[in-house]
DNA sequence: CCGAAACAGGACCATTCAGGTCTTTAATTA
DNA sequence: TAATTAAAGACCTGAATGGTCCTGTTTCGG
């Protein structure tokens, strides 16, 4: 259905609102804070542990803190981390369907698909941010998608 | 993981190769042409004359083809028909996620996802055809993703 | 007029993977 | 050093998807 994984989602929920404390902040505390089950919240902030996002503190008194600033961080690095990279089709990046159907599609899969992770790569969690959440997305989109190598006639 | 379900891919490429063809075309030789199993060509297809992407001749001698024009058929709706309509976070389109919690990134979510929405929706199963495949759809994605909208630094 | 061919529609099963829970392990602090 | 507390990893469960099949209806050819 084209849809986001869950958890990719409360990935991104969980990295704002972690960046919206100060200090460290444990798991028990995030849960509550974003509504999500504790386990669940304990289960991403290990995978974004994992790959970077954060940085852990053990013990007693320990807890999480974001890595990096919000800003450094785009909703496509999030999701790739969590679901793994985006990938519309079986085809994308030259691996071929299991079907192995020669459907020739498999080129234009691919640009839309690169489209739309360069959008989402453009787009950084404090653009996320409620406070200034639709216009600085709106205009990331715009600025973000005509990229790479869109040519307007060619 | 962000991807398009197998059902939608196999819609895209089934109305494409039976645009390529002519007259009335059975699935058991559309199932040949692409490569797909058979049941699962005529299920897609069950679903396509649903919605009326294609037209079907009952009896012997019957078959399916094209309702209108590739030209005249976007990506977005066709994914729309076999999945549901687009949607990355359950919350998109006013509606609330089960969790309940107040994360306040929904306003985001339904930015992005209108404008992933939009933008499939302005590329044609034409612009998907191999032949010119690249170029188009890259016009396209970059004339429709601007739109509705976006305005630059508002 | 009869039989074969092909779609329509539905129900059914099997698999996959996401979602959630549990146990173990390690670090911090008193 | 021992108790406390949280991270890390493994495991299980369940829903959704993908895929298959069967029955009924319609049309063309013999
Ligand atoms: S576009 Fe074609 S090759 Fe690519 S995944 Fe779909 S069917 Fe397979
Ligand atoms: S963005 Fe927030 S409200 Fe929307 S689906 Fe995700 S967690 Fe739920």
């Amino acid at each position: 259905m084209l849809k986001l994984s869950r958890l990719a989602d409360y990935a991104i929920v969980i990295l704002v609102k972690l960046g919206e404390q100060d200090g460290v902040v444990t798991s028990p505390a995030l849960a509550v804070i974003t509504g999500v089950p504790e386990p669940t919240v304990a289960k991403v902030l290990k995978v974004l542990s994992a790959h970077g996002f954060v940085l852990s503190q053990r013990g007693a008194k320990g807890g999480y803190r974001l890595a990096r600033s919000l800003a450094d961080m785009s909703v496509a690095s999030v999701i790739a981390a969590v679901d793994g990279q985006i990938a519309l089709t079986a085809c994308v990046g030259g691996r071929e369907c299991d079907t192995g159907l020669s459907c020739g599609l498999c080129g234009s899969w691919d640009v839309i698909n690169t489209a739309i992770r360069s959008t989402l790569e453009g787009i950084s969690l404090e653009s996320m941010r409620p406070k200034e959440a639709c216009p600085t997305v709106l205009s990331q989109i715009n600025k973000l998608n005509a990229p790479h190598t869109v040519r307007e006639g060619a």
